[in-house]
DNA sequence: ACTATATATACTCTTTGCCGTATAATGTCA
DNA sequence: TGACATTATACGGCAAAGAGTATATATAGT
């Protein structure tokens, strides 16, 4: 049952949703991530495109993995993002 | 069904591999994306940490969605991603 | 309302992704 | 081996990510 990630606030709302399932605050969840909590906000909201690296380090610190599944819906639509 | 990526070398090998299922050339992939041909070369190497958005636009190329899903510990669980 | 905590913004600075473009290296096949 | 096709590297330039730091808004709790 992945969450599937097309957009920046996809990943805001997964990361959100995780860290309050985790009770954590942003500025524990950047700890774990060496990261600012200013970024775990930015991520949170969509407010911006952060770098594999970054997402990777966040979802660790959720105790999340990103992985990739074939699409169900055939077909590449470039409108979609 | 879902593969895990934790770095950029699972992400290179995981698109090289989407690409030639295909038989595609990174040309082509690369102009689904609307990005360039060596940047499709250097993410198949692992050589450089894209942007979330660049990783979904070249996935989409390929027909491959990016999830997340709970880290799992040990066991197996039989219901896949 | 007051206080303490949590989240969102802001500013400068450094690093890096990605571009366009070009070329070198490698692979493929006649 | 030579011509062609595919992939890997290179370079200058611009935009953006992320850091450090500080502060402005929420949001709770009493």
């Amino acid at each position: 049952m992945g969450r599937i990630i097309r957009n920046n606030n996809d990943l805001g709302e997964a990361i959100r949703q995780s860290r309050k399932n985790m009770n954590l605050r942003q500025v524990d969840v950047a700890q774990k991530a060496s990261v600012r909590q200013a970024l775990v906000s930015d991520l949170e909201n969509g407010a911006t495109t952060a770098k594999l690296d970054t997402v990777i380090k966040v979802l660790a610190a959720l105790d999340m993995d990103l992985s990739i599944i074939p699409r169900q819906k055939a077909g590449f639509d470039p409108t979609e993002y």
